[in-house]
DNA sequence: AGAAACTATACTAAAATCGTAAACAAAAGA
DNA sequence: TCTTTTGTTTACGATTTTAGTATAGTTTCT
């Protein structure tokens, strides 16, 4: 019941480009800051790039930037940029097969946790990262 | 950030002990309805009795029944139960030695997965087992 | 042209999870 | 009391996921 590492260092780096002075930031730069390895910090920003939070861009003085009002970025943002789909429950997964019955819809245990899914999702999708600019 | 199959499955040992006109179940009768080999149940309902929510009665015709209202089991405390502590993050653990910074407290970002913590397991504590007594 | 910076794919090692096995302990009932 | 039924404990191996790295590009600015 953990997001990954990769998720918690994405959410360092957003911070970390969201108090920067300057627009656009070296990816070597935002490792350093938010203490996370180069080659692991480029695999995020890819990922970040991919959702539209921050955009790339490429050559000498290039770097990444965001793309996004800190007030519009929420953590469930962030983490599904990471981790994919926020699914609480494997059962939740369109891939998964459920041996149990065979069609979802029938299946007690799935309302439940598709119920419990939504309400955790929303409350990842309310907390924006603007919260935090000024209180740390 | 899901939960691990086993805790998906007390969930469902526990709703099937609600729904039971006896009770007093034996784990082979659990397992067998809820779709969980035997001794995986076992060891599920070893966790559940840890934390008070079934009671076992050992012996002939013995077996397990809830220790707890429904209306008082929460899915917090069963997924607690079985995968321990609700910690989104690895850095909310008392075991974890950030590098980031000597003392916790003084790291920015664990601030931050520390209030969504407490968040989500609210949300998580908040939902009892008696919701899903009639609409299934 | 050449250096600085991002892109893309694939790979490996470590950790966690999932589920099983075997031997043991306790209680109820005949 | 003794047998049956059930639960307890510990330990193990296979699978899956995660974490992090490597390699070989591509783009852009100077």
């Amino acid at each position: 019941m953990r997001i990954t590492h990769e998720a918690d260092y994405a959410v360092r780096i957003v911070y970390v480009l969201m108090q920067s002075e300057e627009p656009c930031v070296a990816a070597s730069k935002l490792a350093e800051a938010s203490g996370v390895t180069l080659r692991f910090t480029l695999k995020i920003l890819r990922k970040l790039a991919g959702t539209g939070i921050v955009t790339a861009q490429k050559g000498a003085n290039g770097g990444y930037a965001l793309a996004m009002d800190p007030a519009d970025i929420s953590l469930g943002l962030i983490i599904e940029s990471i981790d994919g789909p926020f699914e609480l429950n494997h059962c939740l997964s369109d891939d998964f097969d459920c041996t149990r019955v065979k069609d979802k819809k029938f299946c007690q245990f799935h309302h439940i946790f598709d119920s419990l899914n939504a309400k955790l999702k929303a409350e990842l999708y309310g907390i924006k990262m603007n919260t935090f600019k000024t209180h740390l």
